[in-house]
DNA sequence: ACAACTTAGTTGTATAATACAATTACATAG
DNA sequence: CTATGTAATTGTATTATACAACTAAGTTGT
């Protein structure tokens, strides 16, 4: 294993991070924050869930994964459906307002990336995206054991 | 341009994002963080720098530096060169014991980072190395301007 | 030469995202 | 039915960031 790369890899991946926290600072009012939104579309491609199994998807601890929750149904974005079975359980199930909501982000933040990789080939493109892919799969399979 | 990529490379960022700020979490006592490592880094490689052009050069705010700045002077690792033409400015510059704790630092990283990537092709890493360079790139380069 | 402006850095305040610890309210097993 | 376990919330703390107000020092223009 080539240690250079790995040192590349360290490095740019540090600047990566930082580069994400200070872009995350367009908030305009009204706005909801990138972490909610990756809640909001986890309920939607996975359907309804509870706060800990949500936090046990993203490996957030359970308070974490509440406040967002709290915040997301505060907007209205979610709702929560009350679990039948255990009073102290519930679902977050998305509103119309919250689909919306991400569907607008999503489109916003694509046609973001859109611009900033005008440039880029298909090639690296599609490259990128699989090795981010794997990379967090990667990261994922290692903490969780 | 694809879309389908542009759509993953998306949300593997917001991912990735994520991971790396709770794997941060791993503050015994005594260490030092992320961004200040970054800071140590920069003056390491490219020689003293005031705070305003560390900003600069990591698109920061001078604020946000300063802090960081402060922080690793009072740890020992930097200390600060006054400038002798402008009694406002002074320059970082790295000290034994700061150079010391980069080295333990990326050490550790390097170690951390080839145990995550046991299973991965040489080809992988280089590429995944090479393309979160050209990202960071193409990011810097634009907000940029 | 001094008033006006500019610049380097600090400090106050705010925010997002996170974790850990204590608590609450409910559920379940002896 | 008491003891233990569990879902979620809330209090508190930390890192990393930004923006705005401020201080002290340098620069400029008449």
């Amino acid at each position: 294993m080539n240690e250079n790369w790995l040192e590349t890899i360290l490095s740019e991946l540090a600047v990566l991070h930082r580069s994400l926290g200070s872009a995350a600072k367009y908030k305009k009012p009204g706005t909801i924050e990138r972490s909610a939104h990756l809640l909001l579309g986890q309920i939607t491609s996975q359907g309804p869930a509870g706060v800990k199994a949500l936090a046990e998807e993203f490996q957030l601890d359970i308070s974490t994964v509440s406040r967002q929750a709290a915040a997301l149904e505060k907007k209205g974005y979610v709702y929560r459906m009350p679990d039948p079975l255990d009073k102290r359980a519930y679902s977050l199930q998305i509103t119309e307002l919250g689909m919306k909501e991400l569907m607008n982000y999503k489109q916003k933040r694509l046609a973001d990336m859109g611009e900033l990789l005008k440039d880029w080939s298909a090639e690296d493109c599609e490259a990128f995206g699989q090795l981010l892919k794997k990379f967090n799969h990667t990261l994922l399979n290692l903490t969780s054991k």
